[in-house]
RNA sequence: GCCUCCGUAGCUCAGCGGCCAGAGCUCUCGCCUUGUAAGCGAGAGGUCGAGGGUUCGACUCCCUCCGGGGGCUCCA
């Protein structure tokens, strides 16, 4: 009987290859192809390939781990960006525990144990996991294709398959409920490393089980994998909770509790340039600038709906003789105090208020994050009031209000996201107001989000309770992503505060109102933008801009004149006058990112000239002084967010 | 809130069940008067996160709490 075709045969056991897609559906190579098939290889470089390797390598590290520790109970292992997981039942890992499995896996790997798919009934599934209750619990729920929790990774198609690892004389080393696909063999895993562990809770809900998830990388070749590895490195000197230190822009004192940021002089240099530049682009964006109280009587945040639906996320009430007063969470209630203050026409619309709102959430200890996650959010909030008809046009205006903002601070990695009410989940009492009114709400977003062009990524369920939003989501150093700008469509508030106008004809009708922050917050957009320049702010941003170094003591008056000039100009400059040579000076000026350096002698002050130096090293010397101050002033004044050299700066 | 790892000077980090706990940077003072990334010297700075326990003796071992990192859950 001939051996029937299969990728194996077709493409050869080059490891660049590790599995095809066979009429569109990616399968092992081991499968067998018909004669009409239509094959592909799937090779390890792509985005594809990385995903079996990296789901193949959990199985390794789950058949090392319970060679290890027998008694650990498995959980599921899917591939994720980078790198896999898998979760165990079992006592927490040490850092030498991981190492010791990663030996185990190499093993393993030298083994060059073959990926065999096996089909399996029902029956003879359950008997072979019958020590292991996560994986009973999976066959149980077989085949359910809404499942968001990861099982489907395992379980996913109408047959239960196994997956047997088998060594080269024929005997099964281990085995696992899986869906596939592998890639043929563990050799063909060269390039991965466990990374850490942490806990997770079994099918990512907290009422069950605490397993001991590890985490792996895995790659298509060693040089990836040392190319990532290096990639953490540096990401690592971005971290903004770092910088912040060194660059002495903020800090969290523990006196003042967690997630309660101080903003220093030199931070707050740059939350000045940010405000500055957010409340003049509201102006002319036809908004009119607020101020609210920090505290409320709570009878407010129930009408809000806050109370009744956020009310953990508020701090506790303070009681001022039997009347609850509440640190405010957010400041649309006050806005809408505003709108209801007096009878409002529908010539004012669309009705804009602006304010750098402070509100106070009492986040869950375990969530802050530096400035990307606090307990103090000063929001650049904004609440348009407008007829229905007006939304999609508002929203439009708000978004490219947004866009721009963000290429004006030089951000570019970043994406839309749309959050919606979750249609049919368990959390869809979470949200209040007609189908229909969601329905509209979402439409118009979606609309205008996909006017911009940009990847607008759907977000079931993130909505607020009161209505869909789109959000920017930017990625901080180490990949996390967070949200910045928002624009909420919201229908609630204005019929639970009963806010109306009147119409052209007389009669009252209800406004909707659209909720946005630009930032989103003042505090993680100035985290987010540290991490992404790196702490090397554009000049227009940076805390100083420029630094004058004199060659020796007797060249401060020459540079102090100079700096005098600079600052008629406009420009954040200063003489460093310490007892530190000027080797030094330099030195602390680049490590402090200053932008540009004027470096003055005796040639220098003969000539009327500096030498003009930037923080990567370049530098033109001889540079006339008018000239120096010109071009900085050029720059500063122009808001450019590209890094000035010598060459930028030298034409 | 849950799991896990961590906590020595403002910062980065040594150290050990047993003399008065160390270094570099930062800061202060003095000397040096200097041409492109750290000049030299001196001084100041710590109840070793807090409390409790074990011990003849704890910064070191154990427990609790506080704070931080990484995840999970959450995220208007």
């Amino acid at each position: 009987m001939p051996e029937a075709v299969t990728g194996l045969t077709r493409f050869g056991a080059e490891r660049n290859i590790v599995a095809m897609r066979l009429n569109g559906v990616i399968v092992d190579l081991a499968h067998p192809i018909a004669e009409n098939d239509l094959v592909e290889p799937v090779t390890a470089d792509s985005p594809e390939g990385l995903s079996i390797i990296r789901h193949s390598c959990a199985h390794v590290t789950a058949q090392a781990l319970q060679q290890v520790f027998p008694e650990a109970k498995l959980g599921i292992g899917p591939p994720i960006t980078d790198g896999f997981y898998y979760d165990f039942r079992c006592e927490p890992l040490t850092p030498d525990d991981l190492k010791t499995i990663e030996k185990g896996m190499q093993r393993i790997v030298k083994e060059r144990q073959q990926f065999i798919r096996r089909v399996a009934t029902e029956d003879e599934a359950r008997t072979q996991e019958a020590n292991e209750p996560y994986k009973l619990e999976l066959i149980s729920i077989k085949g359910s294709p809404s499942d968001d929790d990861g099982a489907s990774v395992e379980v996913g198609g109408a047959e239960l398959t196994f997956y047997d690892n088998v060594r080269r004389d024929g005997t099964v080393a281990w085995s696992d409920l899986c869906r596939g696909p592998h890639v043929p063999h563990t050799g063909y895993l060269q390039a991965f490393a466990l990374t850490k562990t942490s806990a997770a809770y079994w099918r990512g809900d907290q009422a069950n089980d605490t397993l001991q998830r590890v985490y792996g990388t895995a790659w298509a070749t060693r040089e990836d994998l040392a190319a990532y590895q290096l990639r953490l490195e540096e990401a690592a000197k971005r971290d903004h909770r770092k910088l912040g230190v060194e660059l002495d822009l903020f800090s969290f004192p523990e006196e003042l509790g967690p997630g309660l940021p101080l903003i220093h002089p030199k931070g707050g240099i740059i939350k000045r340039e940010m405000e500055d530049y957010v409340r003049q682009a509201h102006i002319d964006a036809g908004f009119q600038y607020v101020g609210t109280p920090h505290i409320s009587k709570e009878g407010l945040f129930y009408t809000s709906g806050h109370l009744p639906y956020y009310a953990e996320l508020m701090f506790p009430a303070m009681d001022d003789d039997g009347q609850n007063y509440r640190l405010k969470a957010m400041n649309c209630p006050m806005h809408n105090l505003i709108f209801s203050s007096r009878g409002r026409s529908y010539r004012e619309l669309p009705l804009r208020f602006f304010e750098f709102g402070t509100v106070y959430r009492n986040e869950k200890s375990g969530v802050l994050q530096g400035l990307t996650r606090v307990r103090m959010i000063t929001q650049d909030d904004s609440h348009s009031y407008v007829m229905a008809s007006q939304a999609a046009d508002e929203v439009r205006h708000l978004l490219s209000f947004i866009l721009k903002l963000l290429g004006d601070f030089g951000l570019n990695d970043y994406y839309l996201e749309l959050s919606t009410r979750d249609e049919d989940g368990k959390k869809k009492d979470k949200f209040i107001g007609s189908d229909a009114d969601w329905a509209n709400a979402t439409a118009v977003l979606e609309q205008v989000g996909q006017e911009t062009g940009l990847q607008l990524v759907p977000d079931p369920g993130g909505a607020a309770y009161y209505g869909p939003k789109i959000s920017v989501q930017a990625k901080d150093a180490i990949g996390r992503t967070w949200q910045m700008s928002t624009i909420q469509y919201d229908f609630n508030q204005p019929e639970r505060f009963q806010l109306e106008y009147t119409n052209p004809s007389g009669v009252k009708e209800r406004p909707v109102m659209i909720h946005s922050a630009k930032f989103g917050s003042i505090e993680r957009f100035l985290g987010v933008l540290t991490e992404h320049y790196a702490g090397a702010f554009p000049a227009w941003l940076s805390p100083v801009q420029v630094m004058g170094i004199p060659v020796a003591d007797e060249f401060r008056p020459y540079l102090a004149g100079i700096v005098a000039e600079l600052k008629q100009a406009g420009i954040r400059a200063e003489v460093d006058d310490s007892d530190d040579r000027m080797q030094k000076k330099i030195r602390t000026a680049t490590k402090q990112k200053v932008p540009f350096m004027l470096i003055a002698g005796e040639q220098d002050r003969a000539a009327g000239t500096v030498s003009f130096r930037f923080r990567d090293g370049s530098q033109l010397n001889g540079v006339p002084v008018s000239e120096a101050i010109a071009r900085i002033s050029a720059v500063v004044h122009s808001r450019d967010n590209s890094d000035p050299t010598a060459a930028s700066m030298g034409a």
